[in-house]
DNA sequence: GTTCTATTGTAACATATTGAGACAATAATA
DNA sequence: TATTATTGTCTCAATATGTTACAATAGAAC
């Protein structure tokens, strides 16, 4: 199956993800670079004619990390005019040897259904899709310029998952199952941005209720060690 | 122009709006009913092809309450196939008269893309479309039963409403320019549904230093009469 | 006018939450 | 054994919020 069949998905609905990941005490999405262009844009993709859309979300990211089960949010659907830009999706095509009629329905308009992921880092397995050289990891906080409005979806998705990290407790899904209190807090200071007090934030975690806590954590280091904790099953 | 033209708007797209006005305590939102069926669903069209998403949307709340330069949020994008049932538009068309072919694309699969608005109930001049009998306000604590996922649409927005309040300081969109303390008290106990402090509550809104204090209102009854408030501009 | 009632605006105090610093415990190293 | 870096927890201060109290009034009843 290629890109390119013209029987199975609706047009003009894309759907465009901002998967999150955590490493070395940063905060990164995942980019695709497009064959020979250069261009860098969100990994996405279309929905089938008889798929939920939310499977359509979940089987791209399948696809391009391999993970299953993950915490996926839908965050907003980005349909303005400006978005529309025919010749973007054609050199990309034409740089993969696709030369498309005009009026081909992948060089339509599109309207993009956007979902942000947290993921754990460790666990993925890249894999770039037919139309793209690489699929990699960026810093939050250095993104180059991206294709369309790329860029404006994932600071959409920065501003969503702060506010949500405020009211919901996910920010673990960007770590392993079991972590220190210090890398717990470096991923809340990566996504807001910003430091957080260590003993305020140690007390408000704790006293949360949601952690379990386990064996410490011997690095070799010359201090005092860690104790490594859980989030607590439901 | 009527809704049945084949040409000028995008397929598979629509969008549906949860209008929220508030009025006697309560906090309500606007249902059309169609013709004939007795169907009631949120307010909504189709989306033109060579116009934003966003303009569809405010287009639409132009149409039927006659209001410009209303606050109005996205919120969801709602896409699972278990809300394909060509059988209801079909039957609302029928009523209407209009025999369609079943590949017609008012038939089709659609995803909706979902906004909420907050409106000065006062203001409202309300329009039904050419295919409803009605529009008019009910309330969001006894809600009949909605056609197609519409009632899980209002759960949703009103679900987002109560998150974004915390946040945002958009409760004044229910009120008339100028309003008393304890009306805006009773918009945040109606959208919250459930009783708030009186005194917690005055203290908090003017320690926010948003709020103008007028005149007192004068409204008759035999006790001190409250201040007037509006919101400051921005 | 005087008294009464309902409601408003604000003060006062109690309680809870958060900010900020201090300090003992400890895992390796020198 | 002393030293160093880091962790876990405690304490006290500063804010914020919950709760009660009370004076100020706009009319109504008399």
């Amino acid at each position: 199956m290629t890109v390119l069949e013209t029987q199975g998905f609706l047009p003009h609905i894309a759907f465009d993800s901002v998967i999150f990941g955590f490493s070395k005490g940063k905060l990164k999405i995942l980019l695709m670079e497009y064959h020979d262009t250069g261009w860098l844009a969100l990994p996405g993709g279309f929905v089938r004619k008889e798929e939920d859309l939310d499977e359509a979300a979940k089987r791209g990211l399948k696809e391009r990390t391999g993970l299953d089960n993950i915490y996926l949010e839908q965050f907003y659907t980005f349909g303005n005019m400006a978005r529309f830009k025919p010749e973007v999706m054609q050199t990309i095509l034409e740089a993969n040897g696709f030369f498309l009629d005009p009026d081909h329905w992948m060089l339509d308009r599109f309207i993009s259904v956007s979902y942000f992921a947290l993921i754990n880092f460790e666990k993925v397995i890249l894999t770039p899709d037919e139309l793209s050289d690489s699929i990699a990891w960026y810093e939050i906080d250095s993104l180059p310029k991206l294709i369309l409005d790329h860029n404006a979806i994932v600071a959409k998705a920065l501003q969503t998952l702060r506010e949500n990290l405020e009211r919901k407790l996910i920010g673990g899904n960007l770590l392993p199952e079991r972590f220190t209190m210090n890398e717990l807090q470096q991923v809340y200071e990566a996504i807001f941005g910003e430091k957080i007090r260590r003993t305020t934030f140690q007390r408000k975690m704790l006293g949360l209720d949601i952690l379990e806590r386990h064996e410490k954590l011997y690095t070799g280091k010359s201090h005092k060690a860690p104790y490594l904790y859980s989030f607590k099953k439901v």
